[in-house]
DNA sequence: AACGCGCCCTGTCCGC
DNA sequence: TGCGGACAGGGCGCGT
């Protein structure tokens, strides 16, 4: 499901309800959803009577912060959503795998259908081993045109493909990379290292660009994605390619294909991203 | 070592 | 209305 604007709106929604509240106790119903070798009873003892110091986002994660030191990284997966019992949308959820019940009688909850969600616990020399395999954030003052074609240049993978690489530059996914590459008018099936630095820096512009736009929006709503409150994002009436196959290009109006990479759709348009 | 692919799981939609 | 197949904002482990 969500990819880093709607991982940064959730994050935005939490940070000022979470920070200064304890967690009394955490109930687990999917205990699949705990990365292994994670057990259930691990996780309800390091967490009871953990205050929230700080809740943020890490590529397409829900960062927390715990007053002893303790990290709690939550990824969404496809479907996965983190809103709080007191929202009213919480009586719709019917896939809760885990409560965090706070100290002011309400719960933070974590839903997920699919249960391709995950959650992991770090200390603090395991989350900075963790955090090195996440690349650099695409809103950050580290995320150059020079970084950009350092990094494109040293794969040939396909750029979609590379995109979706969160060890390279974290928070991209399947709507993104198509906007970015749309924006950028670069095909989705070009080697990585076929870039010139300007198309690097296009495709830096590009990335930044429509992540910058969509968190302004609060993401994309799709089909399963919400916020920490329950609602829905904007951006999905603003996007340019993804999911519009045969409709006009806002640019040029040719139509938009899709093709198919690595099993997974890639939308673009044939007359302002030609190949090779 | 880098890359592509199958798979994890459930829900929804579309064609017959 | 029912059923099978395709597809879905992600990411890991495997084989090559």
């Amino acid at each position: 499901m969500p990819e880093l604007p709607e991982l940064e709106t959730i994050a935005r929604g939490l940070a000022p309800r979470l920070p200064g509240h304890t967690i009394e106790r955490v109930t687990i119903r999917r205990s699949d959803m705990l990365a292994p070798p994670l057990r259930a009873a691990e996780v309800r003892r390091r967490l009871a009577g953990r205050r929230f110091v700080s809740v943020g986002r890490r590529g397409k994660n829900i960062l927390s912060v715990f007053d002893d030191g303790l990290r709690m990284l939550i990824n969404l997966g496809m479907t996965g959503r983190l809103v709080m019992s007191d929202a009213a949308a919480a009586r719709d959820l019917r896939h809760v795998a885990l409560r965090f019940f706070l100290d002011d009688g309400a719960a933070l909850l974590f839903d997920d259908a699919r249960r391709f969600g995950r959650v992991e616990l770090h200390d603090a020399a395991s989350w900075a081993a963790r955090d090195a395999t996440i690349g650099v954030e695409p809103l950050s003052d580290a995320f150059t045109a020079e970084r950009m074609f350092e990094l494109t240049s040293a794969s040939a993978t396909p750029i979609r493909n590379w995109l979706l690489d969160q060890r390279r530059v974290a928070g991209v996914g399947n709507i993104y990379a198509a906007e970015a590459l749309w924006r950028a008018r670069v095909h989705p099936a070009r080697p990585a290292n076929s870039l010139t630095r300007e198309e690097a820096g296009a495709l830096r512009d590009g990335v930044a660009g429509v992540l910058r736009e969509a968190v302004d929006h609060r993401g994309t709503t799709f089909r399963d994605y919400r916020d920490a409150s329950g609602d829905a994002g904007g951006f999905q009436f603003r996007l340019a390619v993804y999911d519009r196959a045969g409709q006009p290009c806002p640019r040029c109006g040719t139509p938009i294909e899709r093709m198919v990479m690595s099993n997974r759709s890639a939308f673009f348009c044939p007359e302002c991203q030609p190949p090779g």
